[in-house]
DNA sequence: AATATTTTTTAGATTTACCTAAAAATAAAT
DNA sequence: ATTTATTTTTAGGTAAATCTAAAAAATATT
């Protein structure tokens, strides 16, 4: 019930390469988890006779229904403290990975619901990721480009492909926060800028180029 | 520069036996440690080349300049934990040395001074023990009990010797936390009962069962 | 289909932080 | 001043998580 950072790192990494069901190869889990191949299979061995995943050797590997389980809860924990450290501690977005990477193994259940639950619930983190609940189920909504939103579809501003202080500056200026309701109101063929609609303020335009970089989610 | 949870929970428990200057023996350091004297052993000689502490063979050990600068280091980022733990998430003062322990070891150093302004600079934690600030000075007024507190002296609320419901019931009708500035108006010989004054407050009577279990800070 | 290439696993070491059991040093007691 | 008891250290071993080098399986190429 209680495991090692390690191990952890591993679920986490076999979770986040997963999500298009197919095995994951030793090959690819040894890149991201900046190791060798021969310690990924010691590894594969050990989380196979824990039962976290499918594994059977030159066939790669799977998280089983367990193994899921243990991964959201890691990913709960790892996008609870990202929302906390941007929200809370003000980071910058391009920060609070890498420090969220240590605080997610601290893990104290009590904690992560009081820490939850401080946070008042938030359903998405920062970068505009689903934080699983304490069951483990996340909203899953669609989250596209800026650009591709249907037209009058209202949508949430839910993280950023560019956090750079340029950016930011031209956002602040639009009124622009993560969970800023939008909708686009029409879109110009000429340059492919997009008139938006923020409820309670005036009508704006925004670029192709600075839409590019807004994720929204929509129904 | 960054040294492990296990170096680090040493280091911690030399600075805690270390607190009247005398060497600590190997056994005590096991005794804490929860672990067996060879394995002592063993670390400290790995503490010493990493030249955290003065250590002969037999006779004991003590942390140098730079294990006391560590050591504060850790003590800082439990303590400023804790404080987070009770203020903000509301946790009782009795289950938060378990979690701060923790989260102590996630060393990022913007972390814990975004942390410490997050939290307004507190200088004690909740159980009244001082919180070194980033170059490790700390406050150091005397802590007493209510009971031993000088009549008419100007002191502050810093913590509590016993936390159950019964006591914490006591203190909120009496309107006194953490941090309330209080100050002994009279002594009562007969049950040893002491007159309050809290400013902006009617003076109250408090008996000598409760005072006992108030600590307070005082010049 | 046979050979070459890539991927993955095995075999054997290393490091960290532990352990037990026995030896050595120190402290206490006769 | 010996002997006894306690404390501490050494010696040798274990488990976790890594490594390198070599073997085996799977995949790709001619």
């Amino acid at each position: 019930m209680n495991y090692s950072v390690s191990e952890e790192n591993y679920i986490k990494a076999i979770y986040n390469l997963n999500g298009n069901k197919q095995p994951v190869s030793t090959n690819a889990l040894a890149d991201i988890m900046a190791t060798k191949p021969a310690s990924v299979t010691d590894m594969l061995k050990k989380l196979k006779t824990k039962k976290l995943i499918i594994y059977q050797p030159y066939q790669g590997c799977k998280l089983s229904a367990e193994g899921v389980k243990v991964a959201l809860n890691i990913v709960r924990r790892h996008r609870l403290w990202e929302y906390f450290l941007a929200e809370k501690l003000k980071f910058e977005w391009n920060e609070i990975h890498v420090i969220a990477e240590e605080l997610e193994h601290v893990s104290n259940p009590k904690l992560i619901e009081r820490l939850d639950e401080y946070l008042g619930f938030p359903r998405f983190d920062p970068h505009g990721d689903p934080i699983p609940d304490h069951e483990g189920k996340m909203q899953m909504l669609k989250q596209v480009k800026l650009t591709q939103l249907p037209l009058h579809t209202p949508a949430k501003v839910s993280g950023l492909t560019d956090q750079s202080t340029d950016m930011l500056e031209l956002l602040r200026h639009s009124n622009i926060c993560i969970g800023t309701d939008v909708e686009i109101n029409r879109k110009f063929g000429f340059d492919h800028s997009v008139e938006i609609k923020i409820p309670g303020n005036p009508l704006f335009i925004i670029s192709e180029q600075a839409a590019q970089h807004i994720l929204v989610h929509h129904e």
